[in-house]
DNA sequence: GTGAAAGCGCTAACAG
DNA sequence: CTGTTAGCGCTTTCAC
């Protein structure tokens, strides 16, 4: 069943039908029903690759995703999936691992099948070097490509990224002025964002003149294996180090903390504080429930989505959005 | 950019520029590498949607899932993909919500996309009512479908699931041999597995003269609304309900169940024993640790893409998969 | 308001 | 082994 057939039954060319289904103005609104009917009739559906070849176009959206099983980036494909399609787009999905040139090969993937457009889901997109961004700005040559929880400044990539820095900051500093003493960071990710939260955390250690650097301890493990992270806490402990309370870069990390104080049964606030990051439903799970710092994810995936239809559509559009987090006070902070 | 382009740097025809392109047996090496390096100079890439009008296919495959931010739908859809793309294919996400005419449209959006195969994610797609499980078989009279978690018998349908059936027969059946009193059956899902879930205890219960109507509880709130859950064991008991086992058709049901023990002040897993379902990150990540049944996702996605694979070459595959389940006993069962 | 016809870029059958 | 050519099904000028 083609546009022809459809012609054909319904007595017009080819050039009606096709206007029709575009809803073109110029159609008389009896010869439009007409073929309208006869469309319904034979269940005519246009073929996609023929029009995405004349067009130029299918509407898809390519997502990047290091790893879609991670509960918050799931979250994140979730939200952006449901509103790319609810403004006419769809969602090519790639997960790529954290490997370049696995990424490299995804954009590549995704630019041989022309999608009108990408979204780099997560920070770990993101590398020190101008050369390992690379990838990116060849690709935002082409079309837009949108960056959600991390910035770049290239153009054509716009970068839509909740304030973690600030979040850290805070969260640190507050802790610090409730009394409890040696704060260790616990983070696992060296990724832009991880990056703006530690530099966040060290900041507010420094102005307070307690900044030291066995404070900061970095988890290479799983990003699943809560054993793991535990363990490396009981390690530093048996080693001497000596801290009462833990800042996280992510739920889980601060789970293990809360797993870790309670193995060594201290009282949680009491003697032992935790916070946590993204505010996911790990922060309920846990008993106490965690103190958690809400990065907002929906909204960001609204705003990611909103500017990326706005600059398909040719419109200007800011090339760096952020947005401000908030502490999600829980049992596990004072 | 286009083929022909390149045949006229290369001072050939198209064709033997398609040829090379797909890799035909039939040209010299001498002409191959001859158009080879042409097309590296000048980095050609195929036009994919002119490929697709040829082929009649873009090779992708449509992927239907519910909510993929609930984790163990996340994990398949993670799994999925990557396996589908190692097979040369591309995914098309489709999050649908668990309405049933929001999975019609989806449906209908992907054939409407010229995927090559459909593969719903979950078993929720499945419906009571052969009536409600027509969008299914109409799509499956296009392209293959696969069902993961779920079973459908009809043509051009292929079902890949876990027994869950036995899982929880054999759970409940252990449970009770272990001496736990009026174990109660906590789910949230009517979903085809969510059936062989709940027949599976039920069967074991009754077998063992326990089956009664109020142990059996099924809980209607949000998916991470694990305070909602609590709270609706809290009321079971104070309403007078006694139960010391709690076998829950999710972890984190299962979660809550653990935390209501705990705020009863009952020993786990002396006084009260929890078993979760899926084997998730929360099975470790709970205090003590979920003892839950692994389903083997990943082996499923696996099995899956085979069968999809073999059907789209034109193989004949088999209709039904099914894999036993694996209870994992951790600290919340004796 | 409607139709004829020229692409869009590629594949594949056919001829040589 | 290589080239010619006819589609694939739709959009979009350009005439009428």
């Amino acid at each position: 069943m083609t546009i022809y057939d459809v012609s054909e039954k319904a007595g017009v060319s080819i050039a009606t039908v096709s206007r029709v289904l575009n809803g073109s103005k110029n159609v008389s609104e009896k010869t439009r029903t007409k073929v309208l009917d006869t469309i319904r009739q034979c269940g005519y559906t246009p073929n996609a690759f023929a029009r995405g070849l004349g067009l130029n176009t299918m509407n898809t959206i390519g997502i990047m995703c290091a790893d879609s099983s991670d509960p918050y980036l799931a979250k994140a494909v979730y939200y952006i999936e449901r509103k790319l399609r609810t403004n006419g787009y769809d969602s090519l999905l790639c997960c790529t691992g954290y490997e370049l040139a696995d990424k490299i090969s995804a954009m590549h993937l995704l630019l041989t099948k022309k999608v009108d457009g990408i979204i780099l889901v997560g920070s770990n997109f993101i590398y020190e070097k101008d050369s390992e961004n690379k990838y990116i700005s060849d690709a935002a040559a082409r079309i837009p490509v949108t960056l959600l929880n991390a910035a770049l400044d290239v153009p054509n990539v716009y970068s839509i990224v909740s304030d973690d820095y600030t979040s850290m900051y805070q969260a640190a500093l507050e802790m610090v002025q409730k009394g409890v003493k040696d704060v260790l960071y616990f983070y696992s990710s060296t990724s832009y964002s991880g990056k703006k939260k530690l530099e966040g955390y060290r900041t507010a250690m420094e102005e307070q003149g307690l900044l030291s650097p066995e404070l900061v301890q970095y988890f290479s493990g799983s990003h699943e294996d809560v054993h793991a992270m535990t363990e490396q806490l009981k390690t530093l402990k048996r080693q001497g180090l000596s801290f009462h309370g833990v800042i996280a870069s992510d739920d889980i990390l601060a789970l293990a903390a809360v797993k870790f104080a309670k193995e060594m049964n201290y009282r949680i606030p009491e003697d032992f504080s935790v916070l946590g990051y993204n505010n996911s439903m790990l922060a309920t799970c846990c008993d106490p429930e965690l103190t958690s710092i809400d990065n907002k994810l929906e909204t960001l995936c609204q705003h990611l989505i909103t500017i990326l239809m706005g600059v398909l559509a040719g419109n200007e559009m800011p090339k760096k959005t952020v947005f401000s987090g908030e502490i999600i006070k829980r049992g596990t902070t004072r």
